[in-house]
DNA sequence: AGCACGCCGACT
DNA sequence: GTCGGCGTGCTC
């Protein structure tokens, strides 16, 4: 009888599995799909994961070789799992190995053993407690870290502590040194709050929709939760989620990246009678791994995270929410190319689950499949409490005189709002100061050495930043063209709009939220607590400000350039860009003082904008769709992007036309490839690119074509002097 | 991607 | 004489 052949996936680029010969003396029964397994692998040893045996193999006999140890007695990836990472590897073209590798914590990649130690968190002694009581008052950091710890009897993690109090760690040694704080290790995740609070009355629409959607548990459906921003589509994932924790199940929650606060996590805790893990990017590895254990366990009922939680193991799975599902944080940008929503879906169908898209401004992609029955719509037309829909105004800007980006009309608005003590919120997606600085005497510009583009001036630091790479510079006091000093910042960005904001409303306190003034740990959620305690009148800021927050006492939105996204070069750019107005909108507008959300543009007579203002949405999207049939683009097509760049000018585009050769002539049933072209930012960071594209209007071409194609591609005597990608279903088309 | 092998230039 | 540059080839 001949030994069995193990198939595994090999954290490696090659694009395929790798067979071997069991360890020498392996049980047969310990052979499962899904357990990690040492092997060697050219020079080293590697951690591999065995996908399948089979009783035969192309290998001849003398390279196939013996895999050296079973890691796992319980697989690492369930069957499911393994189904579903397999079907993505093909799908978006990426290696076998590194997306199933890619799957696991990181220490299970790296450790045969890992040792879960706990994660450290602090609490009070009782020796704190009466210090408090006593009082502090000539150590006020002390005193509001203990009360912070005061706070949360059962703990807080680092984690935790950066979100509210800066520079914490010398404070807290001090404190500890003292006596009144000790470390202690957590093996576990919190338990479920001994006071639960009770679920407050829906709206008929929620309650419709829990209903509908609770009637559902059980088996696959996949439904589009369509609720305006306030309808309280949280508040209905959390009524499921009791009915699917109340019959012992679990429930997977993404969210976008920006959307995972500790206030989002703290209101599930404070709801949900069951441990909830937690899966985001600020974790170490060992807090990464407990969440998977708890998840692996069933120990957790609820598993929420951002984009790569999708892989979480779920041993009694129940519902998958997908949260802000228009959102781009759930497309991986690099290496394995994926989206987390769409994979879900597959996953939910797989477990025959439901799987609930929730979103203010739904995708086009999945308003396509509503209207092609494949999704059941659910929505939630009105806000909920009182609050009422803001008013729009278009402002048409053409030939005005514009005071630093703002209208008169906008001013004098804004002049009213805070009249009357409330918050405006003012909107522009661009940070910095200026984003070109020019030579008024020699017209020279500011670019940047390694990328085609301007350098933005940030005054603030005394600083030329690239936006693009990173790279800066201080700002020069003289043009180093022509020696004048007489170097002009052009345009607007949110540091100069602060600065006008100051000078004409000086008595106003402006908070700017931006990638710049929130980069330090735990900056972003004290800006925010001050912004709700009242401690803000004016709220400037980038996208940063639009996603996810609430601001209760926002009346005036003003949208300070709308015009980017009406005619840009990325056909999604408008789909986008009604999202973002709609979600800043959102913000606005509360019970007592309905808001109004004035949207400046040169553009007044856009009918895009027109239907975003009537708040229809559904208008909007219609357009849109009708102007990606017409174009033959997503949903209505399937697009695919390589990418390529090189130090070498030519090297880029080179390489893709010699890809495009060797696709062989193309037929009227085969995809369309359209390019190669330059990016439409050539040169980043030192590097050319270029980027091919490839049409199809029925998916399974394309997969088919993409196959056989990339195959080709790697055989290419360029292919490894040229850094290139495979994106399936791009989002960004550069 | 790693990693080793291999064949030509300037060094203790 | 050899250290090391990165081209080329392989990974069951």
């Amino acid at each position: 009888m001949s030994e069995p052949v193990l198939q595994i996936a090999i954290p490696t680029p090659l694009r395929r599995l790798f067979d071997y010969r069991p360890p020498a003396g392996a049980d047969p029964a310990a052979l499962q799909a899904g357990i990690r397994i040492h092997v060697p692998f050219g020079h080293r040893q590697v951690i591999g994961l065995l996908t399948g045996i089979t009783q035969t193999t192309e290998v001849p006999q003398h390279k196939l070789k013996r895999a050296t140890a079973v890691l796992d007695s319980v697989p690492v990836l369930s069957a499911e799992l393994l189904e579903l990472l397999g079907w993505a590897s093909r799908y978006y073209q990426h290696p076998i190995g590194e997306v199933m590798l890619n799957a696991l914590p990181a220490l299970l990649r790296r450790e045969a053993q890992p040792v879960w130690r706990g994660s450290e968190h602090w609490q009070l002694t009782p020796a704190g407690i009466a210090a408090i009581n006593e009082g502090l008052k000539r150590a006020p950091k002390q005193a509001a870290l203990l009360a912070t710890l005061r706070a949360r009897p059962e703990g807080i993690n680092a984690a935790e502590l950066d979100s509210e109090h800066l520079n914490w760690r010398p404070v807290l040694k001090k404190l500890i040194d003292k006596g009144w704080v000790e470390m202690n290790l957590r093996s576990t995740l919190p338990p479920p709050s001994a006071n639960l609070l009770q679920p407050p009355a829906l709206t008929s629409a929620q309650r419709a929709a829990v209903e509908q959607l609770a009637g559902q548990l059980g088996q696959f459906h996949c439904s589009l939760l369509d609720g305006v921003t306030g309808s309280g589509k949280t508040e209905v994932y959390l009524q499921l989620i009791e009915r699917v924790i109340a019959a012992g199940r679990q429930a997977l929650v993404l969210v976008p990246e920006i959307g995972l606060t500790p206030q989002l996590v703290e209101r599930f805790r404070a709801r949900l009678n069951t441990p909830v893990a937690v899966l985001h990017s600020a974790l170490n590895d060992q807090e990464r791994y407990a969440a998977w254990l708890a998840a692996r366990q069933g120990e957790a009922g609820v598993i929420i995270g951002t984009r790569s939680a999708l892989f979480s193991p779920l041993p009694n799975p129940g519902l998958i929410i997908i949260d802000e599902e228009h959102d781009l944080s759930f497309k991986q940008q690099d290496g394995f190319r994926y989206s987390a929503r769409d994979l879900a879906v597959l996953r939910a169908q797989k477990l025959d689950i439901p799987i609930v898209l929730g979103s203010a401004t739904p995708s086009l992609e999945s308003l396509h499949n509503v209207r092609q029955g494949r999704y059941q719509h659910l929505s939630l037309p009105e806000r909920a409490g009182a609050a009422v829909f803001p008013r729009f105004i278009i402002q048409d800007v053409r030939g005005q005189k514009l005071e630093h980006g703002l209208s008169a009309q906008l001013l004098a608005r804004m002049q009213q709002h805070l009249d009357q003590h409330s918050q405006v919120l003012l909107f522009l997606n661009r940070r910095g100061f200026a984003p070109v600085l020019m030579c008024h005497a020699c017209g020279w510009h500011a670019r940047c050495a390694r990328c085609d583009a301007h350098l933005t001036v940030h005054r603030g630091q005394h600083k030329l930043r690239c936006h693009h790479c990173g790279s800066e510079q201080r700002l020069p006091g003289a043009c180093p063209e022509c020696q004048t000093e007489d170097l002009l910042p052009m345009g607007l960005g949110t540091e100069r709009v602060e600065e006008a904001l100051q000078a004409r409303f000086p008595d106003a306190r402006i908070i700017r939220i931006d990638r710049d003034t929130t980069r330090r740990k735990g900056a972003l959620q004290e800006l925010l607590r001050q912004i709700h305690a009242g401690e803000a009148d004016i709220l400037l800021g980038t996208q940063m400000l639009a996603k996810g927050h609430h601001f209760p006492e926002v009346t005036l939105v003003g949208m300070l350039d709308a015009d980017y996204g009406l005619y840009s070069a990325d056909f999604r750019a408008s789909e986008r860009m009604g999202q973002l107005i709609l979600q800043v909108a959102g913000r606005a507008g509360r019970a007592e003082r309905p808001g109004e959300v004035m949207i400046q543009t040169h553009h007044p007579d856009n009918p895009l904008l027109a239907q975003l203002a009537a708040h229809d949405y559904p208008a909007f999207a219609e357009t849109l769709l009708q102007e990606r049939a017409q174009a033959e683009l997503p949903p209505y097509a399937s697009l695919a992007l390589i990418r390529a760049e090189a130090v070498d000018p030519r090297a880029a585009l080179d390489f893709l036309q010699a890809a495009r050769q060797a696709a062989g002539p193309t037929g009227s049933d085969q995809p369309l490839l359209l390019g190669p072209v330059p990016s439409p930012m050539e040169r980043r960071a030192g590097r050319y690119r270029a980027q091919l594209l490839v049409q199809s209007g029925d998916r399974q071409t394309l997969q088919r074509f993409l196959q056989h194609w990339l195959v080709r591609i790697e055989q290419l005597p360029d292919s490894r002097r040229v850094r290139w990608s495979v994106d399936v279903d791009p989002l960004e088309m550069f």
